[in-house]
This record gives structure tokens, C-alpha cells and sequence, in this order.
DNA sequence: CTGAAAGCGCTTACAG
DNA sequence: CTGAAAGCGCTTACAG
């Protein structure tokens, strides 16, 4: 630690080693044109040699700008939240802007009073991170500048909200499937509570009838989001249904233990049964026996996307209603065509 | 979205709604004792009904003090970043004090172009995040304002580095395992190149020496932080030396591919083998197949340890030089007594 | 092209 | 107990 504050080297100090005002050292920093060139190479050395930063916050207080933002997270030890942050904070960075985070861990109180912390803290407009893609109250009424909601739904019609397309990533998984030959295909997912894993179920549904398939086990498996629920469903499912050739999971962890029991019923992966994971998490899906194939949900670009919209409202151009990303199928060793019959 | 910034609630509106000077409101709203209870009164209740927030940014610029500090992380997508930002993240805001989030992501220039951001920001301090409890460049140089560095070492003997301790760990898991009677105990670890894989070897050693027992196949075997590494390894290691017995793992992924290996090759964990892994992940760990016996690194009271030292250096007790914190063996399935020869 | 002055929202001596 | 005034560090009309 060492060093404590030393005394902060401010723009007067950089004027008058110029030998200028401060009002001309200012226009000569940010490159006004009513500046001499030889005075503005006076401020900049001075600027220079004093190691000179700007106080964002004087500048703040002046334009009303602060360029910060403030990131309300519901839960970020939540899987989803990083890659969301990573995208959000790269963005901003592109645009100068600061992320102040702020983690509510799911306590409605704690929220109310970060809340506040951020518009104290005069912050430029909020990114509202949910945890689930379901839908959420707004938080409209108490904010006076804009906000974007990502992975959760605000309930405020006028609101901005960018999703996962769950519709469209379970399409690329079931489609996928079908083209192999696959036609006993059995789902197994988390808790029906959720939205995404309902939206994932409809759209499943609806690509096996227009296939003119059925849905192998009659009904989906509704469980947890981990690996031992994928292990005792898929022994389950196999031991009622032998005649299933493929597996669509509602994450990669369950794909991973669905793995891992099939390999240990003696059946294939994927030549007797195909495995298709949910996610991309690189540490189950690409690290499991055989290597998944899966969904990613593009959650980096969905943080992008967020920014450039919530950019967008800054500069007077807001949006509203529900953005939804796309995803992207990833095809690895756990799905391939149907084994020949000996 | 909807809204736009509406007009901001200042001080001088609430003054002007109690009927007093912005000096008294302030005072009032201060709590500061030279305010007559009629007069508070009459300001608190303004300050309710227009829903006042002070300006954080007017009041930084008096007193110098912003109440946010900054949070540099290497690289905020490995594992251990997020444990360590949540404990850091709470011990701000029971300090009342904001994060602004920067994640440098392993690129020196983009790390250089945040500290710049941060202090021009006016951030009382900073934490520092390290990505691999190695020794790193100091900052003091650089940064005006009191810094601790979490999970990566500063090389500058004034600074204060909050590590995790390695020893204690890997001696928790292989008492733990002597303790069990085992006698042939092996390692698989990680790179070389990493402090912490280097650190565990040591301590590994030394109680394996003192309890006057070998390091089962001679050398600890280097790897990656994989499942894949972990079940490769397993095969090898176990084809050289079947009279292994436990295998201490460098992290919990290691620890689970070495858990479905020893399984495949027909040995029973932790009867035959009992297996130790790293990190406590709960996603590998506790869900492994049996559930890991890990250590926790205590990641989160990390962070919240690196905050107490940065409070305690922001009131003017600055501290240096090396933090330990103690980690914690956490014992489920994969850890037994020997099976009793049959 | 340059600089004196006003002002962003707040706090803090200081005078009354 | 209350309020006018100065000032934190900066930017921006405005006058010269």
C-alpha cells in the first residue's frame, strides 16, 4: 500500500506551467480549434510532464454527463452473468464509459439501495442484468435515465429488453437432430419454473410435429440444472424408453451426466444415442467424453447488444420492446448419424 | 426505456421547499448538530417529497473523498474472479462505498488505459485482482491512491498482497489422506509454470516426508487444469503404478476426470482409490460422481480481506508485505478409509 | 487567439 | 440557530 494520496496534480497547476489560464489550457486539452497551435504544444508538454488527469467528476458536474454506468446485476455468481458483464464492460469500454457493478444477490432491499447508490452517483443510465430471461417488474418509476434490460424481461412495455432466443436456439438443437435420423427424441431439462426452459419445450414440441415426430417418453423431464439430475433422468428415460436415439438437454452439466449414464448402460455416444447440451459452457461441453455438441446463447454479444442500444438512448434514440439474440449451434462428437444396424 | 433524463433533484430545491438556505439544508440533511429539530424536520420531510439524492459527485470534489474504489481485475472470465469480486463487492457496500469494474483481460495496454480511467475518476483506491496467485508488477508507481492486490502477489515489498495459501491447502489434502492410512499417494496438477501448482507440490512433499512416505510414481505429473488431463492422466498414472492408492488432484476438473477414469478401469472410489480434488467448484465437486473431497480456497472472505486492509490504508493505516488466508478441507465421498483386502 | 467570470451541486468556516 | 460567501476542478459563453 505505501504511498498515501499524494496531492492531485489539477488543470491550474498544468496552466500556469504553461504559462496560460486555466480556460486556455482547458480548450487546448480537449482540442478546442480557438487555440494557438504553439500554446496548445505549451499545455499538452506541461499536461505531459505533470502527469495531468482530468477530474471526471468537475467535468461531470458541468455537462451532466458522467459517462458511468451503472450494471444491477440479480445474481452474478450466476453462469450467465459473466460472459453478459464481459460483454457489457467491453462495450462501454469501446465508448469510454465506466461500469459501476453493483450485485443485488437476489435481496429485493439490497437492490433498492444500490439503486439509490447509482443515481447518487449521477450515473449516465443502468444495464439490469436478470438471472433467468423471465420477466421482471421495471424499475421505470424510480430512475430518471434510461435503462436496458438484459437476460430478463422488464415488464414495462416501454422498456428495452435483449434476450436469449431460447425459441430459436432449442430450433437449431431439435433440427439438428433430425437431419442425423434421429427419431426418438427425449428431452431432459431444469425446473419447469422456468421460463426459458418452457420456451425451449414449445419450441422443441413444435419442430418434432412438423417433423411428424413424436416426443420419445411421451412428456419432457423436468428436474434440476446438474449432472447428477442428468445421470438419474437418463437412466430413468432409458430403462422405460429403449428405443430412443437421441437426447436434447436443457443444459450442459445435465448433458454431461446424461453422458456419462448412457456410456455406463452400454449404449454409444452418439452412434446409438445423440446428446445435444445447452449452453457452451467450455468446461462441461467441450471438456466432457465425447466433447458436446450444444447451444450457445451468443451471451457476450447479448451484453454488446445492450450497450449499443442503451448508447443509442443516451444520445436520444431510445427503443423499446424485446430484442432477441440469436443463437448459434455448436456441433461437436456427441451427435452424429444413426449406428447401422450390425 | 422510455424516459429521458428529467431534470435532476438539487439541494436547492429542497431548500427552497423548507424554506431555508442551502447551507441550513445541508447541515440538516448532515445531521449536523447545529440545526434546530423544527428546521430538520422541515428539510427532511422536502427532501422525502421531492425524492432527493445528493449529488455524490459535488460532494467528492469538497471533500476529495468519492467512496469508490477501483477493482482491476487480470482477467474477470477465470474461475476464481468472480468468488473473489463477490467478497469484495460486499465488503464495499457495508462500506457504503461503490466498484468501479475494470477487467483488463491479460492485455497490458487495455490494463494501462483503465488505471488512467480510474484515477481520473478520483477512485479512493484500488484492488488489484490477480489471475493466478503469482508474483506480479507492482502499480505503485503509477496510482496515487492506496492499493491491495488480491490473489496475485505484488513484487514491491511496500504493497499489500492478500494471497490464497497453497501450503495450508495441499497439507489439509494430504494429511487428510494419511490420516485415511493411504500410503501410495500420487499427484496431478496443472502447468509447472503456475505458482500455485508449484506451491502445493512443495507442501505436498513435505508431509508426505514427514510422514516417511514416497510420492507415489516419483513425480507429480504437470498438466492442464482439465477433466481431459485428469482421465489421461488417471490412465497412465494407474497403468505404471497399480498400487496407487490416492490420487491428490491439482483443481476439482482434474479431480472429476480422474474420478470417471478410475471408475472405467473398474476401481472403486474412494474404496480402492480415494481422490482429493482443488478449489471446491460446486459444479464439479459436489455434483461429481462421488462427490468430491476438495479443498475451498476461501475465495470470497479473500476479497472481503483485501477490503478491510484498503479501508484500514484509506483511514491512514496503510499495511504490507503478504496475507495468507487459511483454506478450508471440505470431505464428501471421494475420500475413505482403505478397503479392507477382501 | 486569450483570459476573466460565471456556474455545475455541494460543504464548511465564518459572521450575524 | 441561520445564511451569505468561498471554493472543490473544470467548461463555456463572452469580452477583449
Amino acid at each position: 500500500m505505501g504511498r498515501q494520496r499524494s496531492r492531485t496534480v489539477t488543470l491550474t497547476d498544468v496552466a500556469r506551467l504553461a504559462g496560460v489560464s486555466v480556460a486556455t489550457a482547458s480548450k487546448a486539452l480537449n482540442a478546442r480549434d480557438e487555440v494557438a497551435p504553439e500554446t496548445r504544444r505549451r499545455v499538452l508538454e506541461a499536461a505531459e510532464e505533470l502527469s495531468f488527469q482530468p477530474n471526471v467528476l468537475a467535468r461531470g458536474l458541468l455537462t451532466g454527463r458522467t459517462r458511468t454506468i451503472g450494471l444491477l446485476t440479480d445474481e452474478l455468481a450466476h453462469r450467465f452473468s459473466i460472459p453478459i458483464l464481459l460483454g457489457v464492460e467491453n462495450a462501454l469500454a469501446n465508448g469510454q464509459m465506466s461500469v459501476l457493478l453493483c450485485d443485488a444477490r437476489g435481496d429485493a432491499i439490497r437492490r433498492q439501495h444500490y439503486i439509490r447508490a447509482l443515481i447518487a452517483r449521477q450515473v449516465d443510465g443502468f444495464v439490469v442484468l436478470g438471472d433467468s430471461n423471465d420477466v421482471r417488474p421495471s424499475l421505470i418509476r424510480q430512475i430518471p435515465v434510461p435503462a436496458v434490460y438484459v437476460y430478463g424481461e422488464s415488464d414495462d412495455p416501454r422498456d428495452l429488453s435483449v434476450l436469449a432466443d431460447d425459441e430459436h436456439g432449442a430450433r437449431l438443437a431439435t433440427e439438428h437432430l433430425v437431419s442425423l435420423g434421429r427419431r426418438q427424441i427425449a428431452h431432459i431439462t431444469g425446473p419447469q419454473s422456468y421460463r426459458a426452459a418452457r420456451d425451449r419445450v414449445a419450441s422443441l414440441r413444435k419442430v418434432l410435429a412438423s417433423a411428424g415426430l413424436p416426443l420419445a417418453g411421451g412428456e419432457p423431464l423436468y428436474g434440476e440444472w446438474s449432472q447428477r439430475w442428468g445421470r438419474n433422468a437418463a437412466r430413468m428415460l432409458l430403462s422405460a424408453n429403449p428405443e430412443i436415439d437421441a437426447i436434447f438437454c436443457g443444459n450442459d452439466q445435465i448433458a454431461a451426466g446424461v453422458a456419462g449414464a448412457v456410456r455406463e448402460l452400454g449404449r454409444r455416444v452418439p452412434d446409438d444415442i445423440s446428446i445435444v447440451g445447452y449452453d457452451n459452457w467450455h468446461e462441461f461441453a467441450a471438456d466432457c467424453q465425447p466433447p458436446l455438441t450444444t447451444v450457445d446463447l451468443n451471451l457476450q454479444q447479448l451484453g454488446e447488444t445492450a450497450v449499443k442500444h442503451l448508447f443509442a438512448a443516451l444520445d436520444g434514440q431510445p427503443s423499446s420492446g424485446v430484442v432477441r439474440q440469436p443463437c448459434r449451434l455448436v456441433v461437436r462428437d456427441s451427435t452424429g448419424p444413426r449406428a447401422q444396424p450390425a
